[in-house]
DNA sequence: CAGCAATATAGCCATATGGCAATATCAAGA
DNA sequence: TCTTGATATTGCCATATGGCTATATTGCTG
């Protein structure tokens, strides 16, 4: 199984994320954007599915992909630690403070 | 090469740039830290130096690693653009809380 | 029902990845 | 200078990964 950070850190599955951003898409966008073969698209629609970053609906023939936002909130969530560090002054001032005058 | 979101990726490598979190820390502490042997733990290192999510400076025989925010703030700036969908959901549960529960 | 369209699955291959033990490097101290 | 400590590098292996072609599946449509 792949994590959401795995799932994201092929650049191919990253620019299907990136168009997710804008809605729900049928799988063959994605076909047509990436410059790989049909199969290899739907492999790594699988791993974004098992992610939990996208979920499908089926309209007739077609499957209509839309993102999950929750593994990216989780994602969000991870990333305040480090926030501080690039935030603002005041921020870099007190990251500063911190490593000068540990505790 | 690796790209930030690809050494982040592994598991091994998120606990280093956790630990990295509160300040500066010699290579040993990962050594100790994780359940894997001194040279898989200096390549997990070499990866994270690639992707330039740490910087080195050297203490004698000793490697002092500290966390280069750069590229998780390019990651923060990325994700900016799905931050309204979950932000959009608190929203929505904070107005059906309002209505529930006024005042 | 035949055929087409959209997508998934299966099977295969080359390369990347993460792990290890052994060894090299290099600074500090005896 | 010899030894010890801390880390990096090398060489190797098993498995994971991303790619492909061929084929299966499923639902319209004529």
């Amino acid at each position: 199984m792949h994590t959401a950070l795995q799932a994201l850190s092929d650049p191919h599955r990253m620019a299907i994320v990136s168009m997710l951003a804008d809605g729900e898409r049928p799988a063959g966008d994605f076909v047509d954007a990436l410059p790989i073969a049909q199969p290899t698209v739907s492999k790594h629609l699988s791993v974004l599915r098992e992610a939990g970053l996208v979920t499908v609906r089926k309209d007739a023939q077609r499957r209509l992909y839309s993102l999950n936002p929750a593994p990216l909130a989780e994602l969000d969530a991870w990333l305040a630690r480090y926030r501080r560090f690039w935030t603002d002054r005041l921020d870099a001032l007190e990251a500063h403070l911190d490593k000068e005058f540990p505790q």
